[in-house]
Parts: structure tokens; sequence; C-alpha cells
RNA sequence: GCUGAAGUGGUGGAAUCGGUAGACACGUUGGACUUAAAAUCCAAUGUCCAUUAGGACGUGCGGGUUCAAGUCCCGCCUUCAGUACCA
């Protein structure tokens, strides 16, 4: 009987399906274990190879820890609001969710035929109004919330209100707006209910401020960087300025601390941690304030900076405030007025990434306003320069261009002085700012001190100033979390008089409402803008129609969507109790399941996703809603499978005036216009404007393509070959194209309907006289490079299974590595030779025989190296262990049960199908997924002797068969008399010799 | 620039503790079976020298430690990823 595989793994899938094999129990005294994977996004292109690794290896574990004896919770669901899905809206009218929808089918199917052992029944989709309603209850608590920063914890909103009333907010702690106002507890007694909330609005962990946007008036939209190439928009190519805009925004910064704190306790990877740490980005300084000069009447002002260098102070020689600072506009003098706003202007046209990009160019402007140093009372000059960012620190610095290069350059580059006060350090060619090396001069009281000392009494004689104090900085902004989309979490939220009113949790969720166009209205609002049903009914508390709005009772909803990564950021505690509908999930599930155990996705979520879900997790925990700390104890980054893209090299044609190419005529340039040269032409020929023979060969034959006499008039022809990626399914495995293939395939239309091909021998291909070779590069999988590779018709041809073993054997989990689809065959010809040890031409080959000491020392050594392979998340050597497994028993010829059946339950993680099915085959009534894990035991292992190798100064010469428990002289003198000693030695007497028992012998002479 | 990861046959990769480098596969070559093909099976396969026996060289490069280095140390180079005028 042969191995049908596709028979054998359409029957389990139906049977796991039907016997709910996977579905996780709440109650169970088994201990539990949550493996998850990263939620995908239904993209429309469906899967590719590529996406299933993860799942892959987390399915393994998940079902290793079955066969543990673990209640394992592996549930799967879909990060279903997005971009994608609204773009295509956009373009064909039709309603995101029913893309979407579309979409997720299509998912389900691909993920099922792959034989994942996921929990459906607790299928999350952030786009369901049954999931984000709670994402919306989440929203509201966070607005309800304040960070007190002497409990170090977040709170509800009422305890601050009761210390406002009892003592006012002098000496209250909170992470909040940094220029709020200070009142007393009368005072706030006395302020209207408008002008409170206003202020709590300023404490909320989430609230509402202007923040800067990437905006972009041709399409009516707010960019995200990403969406900006050089300036413009990505799509369209309209210009974008920097504006500003009300937004939700998330306190995220009130958490840096603990953000940071908490990566010590979880098991993620060190990049990972130190992406996460750059991100969160704390340094230690000190705050300065700086007054500025001013003449009697005009007011006062101040510049506050940060700075990592209280101890260089005296070598403050100018300051640099941001351009877009505050207070740029108010110090400026009337001279500089001008000079200072044509900089602002200029600045504020490029965008955040370009002026980054842009280290190279020093400039700037000087305000004519001056400031007082704190200890010397020097005027300081006060500039602006665009390398102060306005987001960083207080977007201002204290400018010492002796210890830091980029006020050095700046300094040397406006001829600003240069004050050196280090000791004995030569400053005449760049900055110095080696902490550790520090000496301290010209600097009053800090003179002859080092760096620490130094900054110790810097930051306690400006306490004595009250000018400054010690302080430490974060990187991490708060997080934005308004977007001027359609397909997202509508806010709960409407508003009274311009505030923000929260909807009561009873009515949620609030449904995202119907529009006829997923663009932004005429006037620039966000797509719900358009909505006619989008206001709210306080009396009945229900979605009414705009038309309705008035001053009493029904007030307009917000128009802004939350961002992609709501959703995502607690879905993972849904799993645990995914049809709760009084609670997001109940409190024993969230006691019992805790937190996921074990988290596998991409890389590329290291500083967005965990970031924001550890954000939401600390929130949650201080708020009482959940028992832990960190959502994902150990984290793996599972590496890219990467395409093989194809290239064919296309001729294109340069004029150096354009009379030329009048010349040579349009009807003539028709015909050389799909003309193709092979790889091995593009490659070695060189650059083709240099290669002189074989441009003059080519434009014989473009002479004869297009049927002149001979190539005199194409004598001024600039030849540039342009490559174009082609689909990988008309290449086989030697390169060559498939060109009929290639020119009947109607996706690619008319393109190559007329193509003409020179082969590898430099001949137009006519028929089969010639082969077009083209040109390899491996790259990222992608829709639009022809290179993806779909898990269908790899499933179909090889079986689940086999799809499943290869992608584990191309390589460790974390690395990237080129998918090949030739290489299947070694993991399908591996498994029906497992299939054929155990199923013979007349039936099952397996009996009740005693097995032999080759047998089992098989058979342990194997359960040791795959227990060990899976705990390290080794998943390809466990494949080479599988092979090497069955290769030895098809050798030793073994039927025993007693071998064969532990055997199977080490492979079914791996290879479930083909397991489940031999194992049914074998007697047993049981899904093989209840099985126990074998036992390793170790007394199968010993051996009695050891081929050694014998080495001669550390060259392996020979090997010798010697006993185990031989004495190191004994293994000496067998060695020393052996003939190839002897021979090796040449009479010589060797310095000594070394005898490690166990590992190697090695002769030094 | 900084941070992190990685450089091993024609290819993917193995060697997890300093102890026989190249496991296991793919590919290639030869052979068996077959009318033929597919499938299957067997053998060879790091490079170079040598008829063989065998030898030399070999884990990005240059040094070092050691009886012994892909593995440890020092200095470089390259690739990939993240991040960046962070005060």
């Amino acid at each position: 009987m042969n191995y049908h595989f596709n028979d054998i793994e359409a029957k389990w899938q139906k049977y796991w399906a039907e016997n709910k094999t996977f579905k996780a129990e709440n109650n169970s005294n088994k201990p539990k274990y949550y493996v998850l994977d990263m939620f995908p996004y239904p993209s429309g292109a469906g899967l590719h190879v590529g996406h299933p690794l993860g799942y892959i290896a987390s399915d393994i574990y998940a079902r290793y820890k079955r066969h543990k004896g673990f209640n394992v919770l592996h549930p799967q669901g879909y990060d279903s609001f997005g971009l994608p899905a609204e773009q295509y809206a956009i373009q064909t009218g039709q309603h995101p969710a029913l893309t979407t929808e579309e979409n997720i089918k299509t998912y389900r199917r691909q993920l099922d035929q792959i034989g994942f052992s996921f929990d459906w029944s607790r299928e999350v989709r952030t786009s369901d109004p049954n999931y984000y309603k709670w994402t919306q209850w989440i929203f509201i608590q966070l607005f309800e919330s304040w960070y007190n920063k002497d409990t170090n914890k977040a709170e509800h909103i009422d305890t601050l209100i009761s210390k406002f009333a009892s003592e006012g907010n002098a000496n209250v702690n909170a992470a909040c707006d940094e220029h709020i106002e200070v009142f007393s507890a009368e005072a706030w007694k006395e302020f209207s209910t408008e002008k409170q909330q206003d202020i709590l609005l300023q404490y909320r962990l989430t609230y509402l401020a202007e923040t800067e946007v990437n905006w972009c008036p041709a399409l009516g939209t707010v960019l995200a960087n990403d969406e900006i190439v050089n300036g413009v928009s990505e799509r369209g190519g309209h210009s974008v300025i920097r504006k500003k805009m009300t937004q939700w925004s998330m306190r995220i910064s009130a958490y840096a601390e603990r953000l940071l704190q908490g990566l010590e306790t979880i098991d993620w990877t060190d990049s990972l941690k130190e992406s996460q740490k750059n991100w969160i980005g704390k340094s230690v300084g000190a705050s300065v304030t700086f007054n500025v000069l001013s003449k009697d009447s005009e007011q006062a002002h101040s510049i506050e900076v940060f700075t990592t260098r209280p101890d260089t102070i005296f070598g403050v020689s100018f300051m640099t405030l941001a351009p877009e600072h505050d207070l740029v506009t108010k110090i400026t003098i009337p001279e500089q007025k001008e000079a200072v706003d044509a900089y602002i202007q200029a600045t504020a046209k490029r965008s955040e990434r370009d002026r980054m990009a842009d280290v190279k160019t020093i400039s700037g402007v000087f305000t004519g306003a001056y400031a007082e140093h704190p200890f010397s009372k020097e005027p300081i000059p006060i500039w602006i320069g665009d390398y102060v960012l306005a987001g960083y620190g207080t977007g201002a610095v204290m400018s010492v261009p002796c210890g830091d290069q980029r006020d050095y350059d700046f300094a040397k580059h406006f001829n600003i002085p240069i004050p050196n006060i280090f000791e004995g350090v030569d400053i005449s060619k760049e900055a110095f700012s080696d902490k550790e090396n520090t000496v301290i001069a010209n600097s009053d009281f800090l003179n002859g001190m080092n760096y620490k000392k130094a900054t110790k009494r810097a930051i306690f004689e400006l306490e004595q100033l009250g000018q400054g104090e010690g302080k430490t900085n974060y990187r991490l902004r708060d997080a934005v979390f308004s977007r001027q989309r359609y397909w997202g979490e509508p806010f709960p939220v409407y508003y009274v008089n311009g505030l923000p009113q929260m909807i009561d949790k009873a009515h949620l969720p609030i449904r995202l409402p119907e529009v006829e166009k997923y663009l932004p209205t005429e006037t620039g609002e966000p797509p719900l803008g358009r909505a006619d049903v989008w206001a709210w009914c306080t009396e009945t508390n229900t979605v009414v129609a705009n038309s309705k709005i008035n001053n009493t009772s029904i007030f307009p909803l917000e128009l802004n969507t939350m961002p992609g990564w709501a959703g995502s950021s607690w879905y993972f505690f849904r799993y645990m109790d995914a049809s709760n509908e009084q609670e997001f999930a109940s409190e024993d599930a969230l006691k019992y399941w805790e937190n996921v155990d074990l988290y596998i996705g991409g890389s590329e979520h290291a500083t967005g996703h965990l970031l924001y879900s550890r954000f939401w997790v600390k929130f949650m925990k201080d708020r009482g809603f959940i028992q832990v700390e960190e959502p994902f104890k150990k984290l793996i980054n599972q590496g890219m499978i990467l395409g093989t893209s194809a290239y064919v090299y296309r001729l294109s044609y340069m004029f150096a005036n354009p009379r030329e190419e009048e010349a040579l005529g349009a009807k003539l340039l028709k015909k050389l216009e799909h003309i193709y040269i092979s790889h091995s032409e593009f490659i070695s020929k060189g650059d083709l404007q240099t290669n002189k023979n074989y441009l003059k060969e080519l434009k014989e034959k473009l002479a004869k393509i297009a049927g002149l006499a001979d190539a005199s008039d194409l004598e001024n022809l600039m030849i540039v070959p342009l490559a174009i990626h082609v689909k990988v399914q008309y290449v086989n495995a030697s390169d060559e194209l498939d060109i009929e293939g290639l020119k009947t395939d109607g996706e690619f239309g008319e393109d190559y309907k007329d193509a003409i091909f020179i082969g590898e021998n430099g001949d137009i291909i006519q028929g089969n006289n010639d082969v077009y070779k083209v040109g390899r590069e491996v790259e990222k999988m992608s829709k639009s490079k022809y290179n993806v590779v779909n898990p269908d018709s790899i499933c179909q041809d090889y079986g689940a299974d086999s799809l499943r073993l290869y992608e584990m054997f191309l390589g460790p989990l974390e690395q990237y590595k080129p998918w090949n689809t030739a290489g299947i065959s070694g993991v399908h010809g591996f498994l029906k030779k497992l299939w054929k040890l155990y199923v013979g031409e007349n039936g099952l080959n397996v009996n009740d025989a005693e097995p032999t000491k080759d047998n089992l020392k098989t058979l342990h050594k194997t359960i040791k190296k795959v227990e060990e392979d899976i705990e390290g998340f080794s998943f390809n050597t466990s494949v080479s262990t599988f092979m090497i497994a069955v290769n030895e028993l098809t050798a030793q010829k073994c039927t025993s049960k007693q071998v064969l059946e532990p055997l199977l339950v080490l492979l079914s993680p791996y290879a479930p199908h083909i397991s489940e099915e031999l194992w049914s085959q074998l007697g047993n009534k049981e899904s093989i997924s209840t099985a126990a894990f074998p036992v390793f035991d170790a007394s199968h292992l010993v051996e009695s002797s050891k081929n050694y190798p014998i080495s001669f100064n550390g060259k392996m010469r020979f090997t010798l068969e010697i006993p185990m428990d031989m004495s190191k002289e004994d293994i000496e003198k067998i060695v020393m008399s052996h003939e190839k000693t002897i021979e090796q030695l040449q009479g010589r007497t060797p310095k000594k010799i070394i005898i490690v028992p166990g590992k190697i012998v090695n002769i030094v002479g």
C-alpha cells in the first residue's frame, strides 16, 4: 500500500475538526501552557510559503507540550482592521468588511490544509464589533485614569479629583502636560465644570493634544512616515506639509521606566530587548534653566534645556533652539526677524525624515537674543538650528562646542567661540567627549574635578540657584492614537462644547457607520464625516442622524478611528475567554491562563506592537483588570523565507539629443522595443557602452531585426538593458525560461506578445534552437516581484506534512533563508521511506517482536535529540534526526512495535497527519495527540567501546576501536604499539601524549 | 555613526561543552531496474596533487592562546536587520 498523503491529510483534518481534538479547557488539572502566534492581517493575496513558518514552529511546540501533559491554549485569529482593505475599498467601492470576510475565508482554508492544532472555537477578529466593543472599553478605562508617580501606577481619575478638591494640584506628582497651571483646592472648587474637565484631560492616560502630522492637502489625509518618499506622498507624488492637528494620544511615556525595567524579567532575545531599550532611550542628566536677557519693558522669558553633561556648563558658548520652539518668535529681535522667519519656513517644508537623513549640512540663524549663563552671568547668544529637534527633550540645547561634535561643527561654521574647559586636551580639530578621562578646567568651582564629581556638584549648585535639577529624560514619546481613516475602531466618544465625553459601557459597541465613500470629506474631515447617522443622543443612548444635532441632547461623535495597534494590544487576553459578553475575559480565565508562555512572530513588531502591548498590560494590571505585568514571557522572532526572483533583461535606448531619436524614426524603434538579452550576456559582457565588440555585434543583430541593410543608422544608439521581474513559474531548475508560457500569460497582457529573446548562443530564439537563461536574485517574497510560492500547490503535490517538515528543515527558525521548492523532494522521500518502514506490500510491517539493542539505541538517541531540539527551538536538526532514525531502522529491518510506536509520537508534532494515520493503523483508538511523550532511557546509549580518533600534532590520521573502560595507560600502550602509529612517527619519540578518555588521542612530536 | 545578528562545499545547512569539519538533504555524476519515462534502489561527490597507498590545503581576512580552534582572545573586512543630528 502506498502513501496517499492527500487522502490521509484530509481524513485527519476532518477528524480533528469533528472531535474538537485541540479545544483547550479553562478548567483542568493539568498545568497550563499558552502558545501564541502573532495573528495575521488577512491580505487579499492569501498566504505564501513564508507565512506559515512561525505557525509551524509554534504548532510543533504546542503539540509537544500536549504530549508532555500540558493543557495547551493555542488559538488563532485575525488582525482584520487595516489600510489595504480601506485602500481597496476606495478603489472599488466594496465595503472593507466584505473584502475582509472574503480574505479571511481564504486564509482559513489555507491554514486548515496545513494541519495546525488551533483551537478555532476561540477565534478573534479585531474588526468584529463583539471584539472591538472591548477595545473601546479599554480606551474608556484609559480615559478614566491618571498616572500617580508617587504610587508609580495608574489610578482611577476619581482619586485625582479628590486630591484636587482637598489640596489643589501643587503637590500632585502625576504624569501630565508639563505646562499645567497651579491651583489650590479652593480654586478647583470654583472652576466651572468645563474648566475642570479641561484640566483633567491633561492628566488622563489618553488625552487630546495638538500633534504635528504629515498632512497631504491633495489627498486630504494624514500620511505615515512610510507613505512619504523624497518629501512627497508615495501615492500620487503630492506635496506634504507638517501641520498641527488635535488628536488622541496615549501617555505611554508615563510607563517608560517600567517598560525598561520589565525587560529584565522576560525571556526575549538580546537584540529585541536592545531595540526596545533604544526606543525608550533613557538618558540621565540635568535640566537647566537659562534666563533670557531682556530689556525692562519686555516680558521675562526663560529657556529650559536638558543635558547629560551638566559638568560642562562652563563650556557653553551659545544656545540652540529647534526652529519650531515656542520662544523663537517671542525673543527674536526685529533686525533678525526676516532671516529667522525664512529659516523656519524652509525647515517646515522638510519632513522629519529628510532633516534626519541630511546630517552633513550645517544650517542655523542667530535670533539676536541672549541668555544669561547661570553662574558666570555672561550673555550667551541664542541661535536656532534644525539639528535640534522639537520633539526631543525640551527642543532646546545648551551648546558646548568643546564637548559635543554637533555643537563644535555648528560653532566652527558660524565662527562662534569654542572655549576649552578640559585639562590638557587639544580641541583644535574636534570636540572631546570622553567622559572617563575628563578633568574640568576654566570652570570656577568645578576645576580639577572628574566627570562624576563635577556633574554632582554642578547639579547641586544649580539647585541652590533654583535654576536646575537632576533629571532623567526618555526618548519615548506619547503615541498618537487617532487615525483619519474609515476601517478602524470608532471611538466611544462624543463632544459637548468641544469637550470629549465617554459613552457608557452599557451602550457599547459603537459600530462603524455606513459611508457612501471611504475618502476624507471635501472639507478635509476623516471619512466618518461622510456618515449621515453619526451623532449621539444622550436621552436614548443611541447613535442617531447628524441632522438632529442640537445643543441639548444630541451631539457629534468622534470622526477619527483608532490605529491598527489598538486591537492587537490586548487580543491575547480575549483568546482566554473569547465569547464572554459580560467582560473582556472572566476573572477565572485570566487567572488560569495568566499570560502568553511562548509568543512567535516577526521582528518587524519589535518597537510597535510589542511595546504598546506591554504598555496596555501594565496599565490593565494597575487598574486591577488583570494580574500579570508582562504579556509575553518568552518571545521568538522567526526569520523570513525569501523568494528567488527571476529577471529578464529588456533593451532600452537612450539618445544624447532628440534629433537622433527622430532620425531613427518611431516605426523602427517600435520594432526594437521588445528585445531581451539573457543573463550571461547581461553580466559577462560588462557595461554595454564600454564593450565595443559586443555592442557592435548586438547592433548588427538589431539592424537585422529592424530590417535595415546594415547597422550604420544605429551608430549613435545607446543601449541600456533593464532588469524586469518575470514569474518564477516560467523558469525551470536550470534557470531556463519557458518563453511560450510567458507570452501566453494573461496577467502580462500584450507585454511579451512580440518579444524577441536572444539566447545563450547569441542568436534569436526561434522554436527550440536555443535557451534563454534568466537572472536570479534572492529577495523578500512579494506579489509584485512575481516570486511567491503558494502553499496550496505544495500541499497538493507533496502534502502538508512535507511542507511542515521542509519549512523546518530549511534552517534555524530565526534565520532568513531562501525558498527552493526542488529541495522538498528530500523530506517527501523521507515520509515515503517512513511509510514503507511501517506498511509493506501486504499490510502492516509492525509486530510484537522484541526490539534489538540497535533498535533501542536508535530510538533513544532520537528521543533525546528531538526533545533537546524542541526545547531549544532547533527544529531543523530534529528533521535530520528523524531521517537518520528511519534510515537506521530500515537498515536494521526493525518491525518491533515497542520501537516504532513511540517513534510516531516523536514525529507527530512535526508531521501530525502521517503520525495519526500510522498510529491508528497500529490499533490505537485515541488521537496520537493524547499520547505521552516517550521517556528517554540513557542505559540504551551506553557504549562498550569507542572509535578513537588518533591525531598527530592535532591532525587526525586514523581511528582505533578501544574499549571505553580501558585505563589511560593501557590506551597509550595500544596506540603506541599500533603499526600506523609507528609509521607516522618514523622513529621519532613523541614529546607528549594527550589522552582524553572517550574523546581523542593526540600525539605530539 | 551606534546597536544587534551573521560569514562553513555547487546550494540549504550540521558540528549546542575547545576534541574526527562538512551530519542531514538538495544538486551533480555514474550504475541497477524499465522497451522508455517516472518512481525506487546502489555508489561517488570540499579543493588540489597522486595510478594506488597516501599527501597538501581548507570554516571571511591578519595575528594570538592551546597538545588541539569553525568554536576562545586581539585587530580588520563584508553582508543583513534595527536605529539615528537623542543634547
